[in-house]
DNA sequence: TTTAGCACTCAAGTCTCCCGAGTGCTAAAA
DNA sequence: TTTTAGCACTCGGGAGACTTGAGTGCTAAA
């Protein structure tokens, strides 16, 4: 069932084709414009035989082919090349990027803006899984009595705070105690195993009457539990628009529907998550790390670039994504890395026309330039830490 | 100048009657379907006079009229009627909104999405100016050696964090004093008035070395200074599509291109800022405070809900609000009040063609809601804190 | 196995025609 | 003086006919 080389290089060269034009392409229009070594009445046989493979469809008799879903697939799988970005670009990314951050959700929002901005596509950002990271410090602040501002701190620098009411007979003093009692029981646990009753036992060590601790507690607690609810960072909304696929009103529609969908982003990554945990296969079709194509290979243009290679991502078509409106898009994602084996997100969204070679290099990058940055930073930390002792 | 009863009669009956079908209205229709006492002829020639006068257009020759940018003033001003909420849809809202708010975030999330919701327009809703805001506390938390959580909380219960660089050898007692210090020296000070020479007074009254004060003064300045950067909440942008204007993809895409530019819906309002503080005439026309039509003046249906009345607003009629893009579209907006003078800001953004009087409705409803919900828990603070004394 | 040739298909553009809702103007009616 | 009836005119938009051209499948020859 594998296709011969002939078939290989037709298919790549419609889907280069139509990826460029968002035209269906024709056989003679072809082999006249990539100069191909045989007649258009060759290319139509084999044409013909791809659709009957199902990796083209023709819009209409009498119309030239456009890919099919499972066209797609094979071309991301194997036929296109991924191209290195062109070093200046690079530089401009990494510039844009490094610049004046201090906190991963500053990253993240950099990280999307670029991603939006250089692939002309929408780009989206997700935090760390928080339910994996640690729990390192939880801070409660008197705002005025009757309410304090608790601050939970994870590991990797991400906070979250919010406002709970309190009774109003606690002290400045309880609160401290209180978040003491919390952090020598509770640091260092990772967030999906923080109890209700973990809570309630440290909090008893406060030995503050009851009934006072019976009315924080389970602020305290859902405000610990509730700090994954971290902020995504999506871009380049507009940009949708000016592709062809998106003229339509009605599908532009869907889309932006969708994605004002709180959660929904949430879900798709979900499911990346869940196939990176268990490294095994995805649902529709074995799609995960086509990292290491032969045709890949030739190296980067300028030594400074070299520590970038194209790194696992994962690729979404149409109907993969299973989420009704978005069957004509398709989404690249990646993770990025934390210390402590935490990960997040980083995507780009677009037609399912989109330039995939294009979107992995960036995305690609971008991810790298995370991963060092996030590295780097915690290099640093480790070795001021080290100094200090 | 002043139009006489039978042109306010029909010009209202045309805008009416446009906010409803989104066609162009003509003569013979208005006649049949809303039964006027006169002819199609009479109707026609008081159509052509609103016309030269400037209050409808014709989009050509030989079809009917559209009301003008001018013709909608004249109807938010004097012609339109605003209904009262019907009490069950006010019941539903003032849930919407009362249901475990903590936080005046919070309280702004609900108020966007219960606005979107409602109107089916877009709806945005921003923090209170910041700047007008007064520094309550400011804390410094060690997250590791060289990083720190600087926590800045606002009067009204905002309240704005970020992750700073520090001197690796600031300990976190260091951070206690420096925080303290602020405290004392600038705490009840409002935002705008805090300048770095302040901050760098405040620090040294630490007696830390000064060396190490240099590297975090800057920091803790930014820090506090930008703590006005809270978020706005946008929604329903997918309800714009619904909408006839917007189904050529080119507006559409001028519209959302415009609303995804950070900051330009602070340039709009910090517009009505100033006229409120100002309390003056807006540029294109007298158009705040239309608050007391007489027709408008019929008491609410039910007893409970009589305590809200509509209140100021500012209605911007697109060329008004003077930016590319938005020309098609108006704006509706109010500004809700926190203790202190602070002031905040709703909106209802939609099609030029919008329906006025539900927009006011809601939107007054949804800020009486607003401004009872933070005037009751500020009197709930007084009352407990006068209460422990 | 490949190619040349031919007949066939069909979307999309253009042109024409026609309909109808709408207008402005004028002269008669109130 | 104001309103109405009547009439001629306008023009967007929909329906239908026609053309064009890019594309296909099939068959027979190379």
């Amino acid at each position: 069932m594998a296709l011969d080389h002939r078939k290989k290089d037709i298919l790549k060269v419609i889907v280069d084709d139509y990826i460029e034009t968002a035209e269906p392409v024709g056989s003679k229009y072809l082999v006249s414009k990539y100069h191909l070594p045989v007649s258009s009445a060759t290319v139509r046989n084999t044409m013909s035989e791809l659709e009957q493979q199902g990796y083209l469809e023709q819009p209409h008799t009498s119309s030239g082919r456009v890919p099919s879903d499972k066209g797609y697939r094979e071309y991301v799988e194997n036929l296109m090349q991924v191209e290195w970005l062109p070093p200046e670009e690079a530089r401009g990314i990494r510039m844009a990027l490094t610049e004046q951050v201090n906190e991963i959700s500053t990253l993240l929002r950099r990280a999307s803006g670029v991603l939006s901005e250089t692939t002309g596509y929408l780009s989206v950002a997700l935090p760390p899984q928080a339910q994996s990271s640690q729990l390192l410090q939880v801070k409660l602040l008197m705002i005025e009595p009757g309410r304090a501002l608790i601050v939970v701190v994870l590991s990797a620098g991400q906070v979250k705070d919010r406002i709970v009411r309190i009774p109003d007979l606690l002290s400045a003093e309880d609160l401290l105690k209180i978040s003491q009692a919390i952090e020598a029981n509770l640091a260092g646990m990772k967030l999906k195993d923080i109890t209700f009753v973990a809570v309630q036992s440290a909090m008893q060590a406060t030995s503050l009457p009851e009934s006072l601790l019976n009315q924080i507690m389970y602020e305290a607690y859902t405000a610990i539990k509730q700090s994954d609810n971290l902020d995504s960072y999506l871009n380049g909304m507009p940009n949708l628009f000016a592709h062809p696929e998106f003229q339509d009103i009605s599908r532009a529609r869907n889309v932006v529907d969708k994605l004002s969908q709180e959660g929904l982003l949430f879900g798709l990554l979900d499911r990346q998550w869940e196939s990176e945990r268990t490294s095994g296969q995805l649902t529709p079709q074995p799609s995960d790390l086509p990292e290491n194509q032969a045709d890949q290979k030739r190296g980067p243009t300028t030594p400074g670039e070299a520590d970038c290679k194209p790194c696992r991502y994962m690729i979404r078509i149409g109907q993969e994504l299973q989420s009704e409106g978005l069957e004509d898009c398709s989404f690249v994602t990646t993770t990025y890395t934390l210390p402590g084996k935490l990960m997040g997100f980083i995507g780009v969204l677009g037609p399912m026309r989109m330039n995939y070679s294009r979107v992995i290099s960036h995305i690609s990058f971008v991810r790298q330039t995370m991963d060092d940055l996030i590295a780097r930073s915690a290099r640093l930390n480790r070795d001021s830490q080290h100094k200090e002792q």
